[in-house]
DNA sequence: TATATATAATAAGCGTGCTTACTATTCAAG
DNA sequence: CTTGAATAGTAAGCACGCTTATTATATATA
């Protein structure tokens, strides 16, 4: 065979976040939240009263991008944002009430998209897809350079 | 076990979508083509004098999104703009010689980040992964209903 | 023919990411 | 203490996706 389809992965893998991310909006619509700042959310529903900076780590995204998502979110009435009484350049991050409320609505709308998603999926093809793209984050977040011989473990970064 | 990881699904592929979209653009940073470009053009490159609407249908975008992104590429002088003789609202898109030598170097491109995603993942395995995002594209594709009882074989959209 | 509908492309304006450059503040070194 | 480097956050401006609305052209129908 010429293809297993490998030479479709990017193709793929864009496809499907972009498909995951438009059903998780058009469930999660009714809330008001975009992907992007569900996503935040909960983040700072874990772990109320973080720094943003600590945020933009957390999510992997720079800093500003952070700045202007909780500038949004923060309009919206989602969170608040206090300053630190130790180090004036910080500004912690809290859940409001609203924002407590519709996160176990958020985390039960993310799993019906999963499922869905994956109706027709065995048990163990999951279980093979999961670890696949654990693989393929590992792989492609250390160093810019060839990845040729890091086949390390992965270090269980539960979501 | 509470999870395999399945509650991660979201994350995972924003992740993997993420990493190897900006792999994939250090890489190409050289060549002057961002991902959506390059994407744009593997489509130009096999059907040169397609229309900006079937451009749109081919890449599950909309077509404003093509008629500014086609405008970045013509300025860039990736692509051009033809009228049509029989229909005079439809632009034709052609790929320029740059375009074309370009081609090949994005494609040799692609198929290094794929290996270096993958690497440590058995051939087994990546027939699985494939196969699994195929079929999430094909439960989130049709109608934005419920989509418990399509477990559809695919139509075979080779990239 | 004249009118209504459909289609191709674009315009305007927004969300979310980025890079680069800036301010305010803290910390380290002398 | 003062100077200088590092850190937290923001501003400005760009790319690329979106929705909604508009223009030009084609096509179908009365």
């Amino acid at each position: 065979m010429v293809s297993d389809g490998i030479d479709r992965l990017g193709f793929l893998i864009h496809d499907v976040q972009r498909l995951m991310r438009k059903r998780f909006e058009a469930r999660a619509s009714g809330l008001g939240l975009s992907s992007a700042q569900w996503r935040l959310l909960v983040r700072v529903a874990k772990e109320a009263g973080v720094a943003q900076a600590r945020l933009a780590e957390l999510l992997e995204i720079e800093p500003i991008s952070v700045s202007r998502l909780v500038d949004r979110m923060e309009e919206g009435g989602w969170i608040e944002r206090r300053q630190d009484a130790t180090d004036r350049r910080v500004r912690m991050i809290f859940p409001t009430e609203k924002a407590n409320a519709a996160y176990a609505d958020v985390k039960s709308l993310a799993g019906e998209v999963y499922e869905e998603s994956l109706t027709g999926v065995s048990a163990e093809e999951r279980r093979v897809l999961i670890r696949a793209l654990d693989t393929i984050v590992q792989n492609l977040t250390d160093g810019e350079t060839s990845s040729l011989e890091k086949i390390k473990n992965r270090e269980g970064a539960a979501a």
